[in-house]
DNA sequence: CAGCTAGCCTATCAAATGATAGATATACTG
DNA sequence: CAGTATATCTATCATTTGATAGGCTAGCTG
């Protein structure tokens, strides 16, 4: 792309965290599109506007900036849902808040998450933290879902499938926040409240979950 | 990989059109994991225990490759719904048949299908026709699922939205169809009923559309 | 103003990658 | 049995890619 400003000669010019922060954006924004193989530092820098090898004054290596990426958006997920789980409330409500405070996270995130449901980069040994995380965000999902079919909220059933259910959901809700629809964004009860209906026993209660996980949110949020 | 039987000095052994398919199937495995950019010629290669130029003798380059397992999974898709889609029924109906369908192909699909879920590949002009037939069948499926809401068979709601969530847990059902969780996909019945429920006005018919769907199902079949 | 540091650039490297060239051996065909 | 097509190999190439080395400049600090 043509070099925003014009720092052609040399010199330091934006404030470098500010630097650091484009690339952060546009590289995830790139990563989402074309996969982490798929896209060359080269492509990085050039939508940034910088040199490519001026990335790695910022980050050490091309996976550091992807771990970075991972971190923003695992870690606040995992304790989000850790203080969602520990807490009281039925796990209707807890479901139903964790997915739309999730959904919340996604359009107000400044970075691309499409780049993190491709599992391709996870595979790395440097990566392994996350993918535990990863996976431990699932088994929380998958632990909501099992308590909420035993204790007679939810309809009986495979909780690996139901599992599938919320976490392809999210993943898909991700990966066009970016594009068009990101309007259609704008109302996360209106999501939770589809994936909620398909698992409750009894939908005439889903009005009533609803106001439950109004109380629980704040909990989601406490993260970070 | 250890070369398999070893005919390690030259000379024409397997038949040809065997190797040609080990191709696809262990090209659609790493894919899968690894992503197109990811993937090298040289991993397949070793996966299907020949040399890496080898693999230039049966596919002209990467992109033919991938090109042949787009088509293996999108041509079907698109048009087993579009059978169903013009013949009579619900929409309820239809869609069920749909998912049930699709998570069989699936299963008795000899490649990983995980690896067309991600866009990557597809951003290559030479790949735009697979592109549009994804778009296609999104398309088609959303409209199902606005014709329900509109019969009053659905729930209102977004339609957008619903179809994140049916194309979303279409994607996790491929994700996981290779994993060790593949005898979970057993039941296509469970998973269509469970996406169905979500999305019905009144959930006691989802047995009455169970069996529409049932006389339905041969019409997607048909495709190929 | 001297000096240091942050931030960026040009030039360049070693490794990896997609693809080609040409040799070789097997199997079918007449 | 000679000849042709098939299928594979080794050797190699031109590019691309992640990363390093070293230089230049703006701005802060004393």
């Amino acid at each position: 792309m043509t070099t925003p400003d014009g720092p052609a000669g040399a010199g330091a010019r934006s404030s470098g965290a500010d630097t650091r922060e484009r690339i952060l954006v546009e590289a995830s924004r790139l990563l989402a599109m074309k996969g982490y193989g798929g896209t060359t530092t080269r492509d990085i820098a050039a939508a940034v506007g910088i040199s490519q090898p001026s990335l790695f004054f910022h980050f050490s290596t091309k996976l550091a900036l992807v771990e970075e990426l991972y971190r923003y958006d695992l870690v606040p997920a995992v304790q989000g849902m850790e203080n969602l789980v520990v807490g009281a409330g039925s796990a209707g409500a807890k479901l139903y808040a964790m997915i739309s405070a999730e959904i919340t996270r996604v359009i107000d995130s400044p970075y691309d998450m499409r780049a993190h449901i491709s599992l391709e980069a996870l595979d790395d040994p440097d990566l392994a933290a996350y993918r535990d995380l990863l996976n431990q965000f699932d088994d929380m999902t998958r632990l909501l879902i099992r308590t909420g079919q035993e204790s007679g909220q939810f309809v009986p059933g495979d909780s690996w499938l139901a599992l599938q259910m919320v976490a392809g959901f999210l993943a898909r809700a991700n990966l066009f926040a970016a594009g068009d629809e990101i309007d259609r964004l704008s109302h996360p009860e209106e999501a939770a409240s589809l994936i909620l209906r398909s698992l409750l026993a009894e939908p005439a209660t889903l009005d009533a979950v609803r106001r439950e996980a109004a109380e629980l949110l704040p909990k989601y949020a406490t993260a970070e």
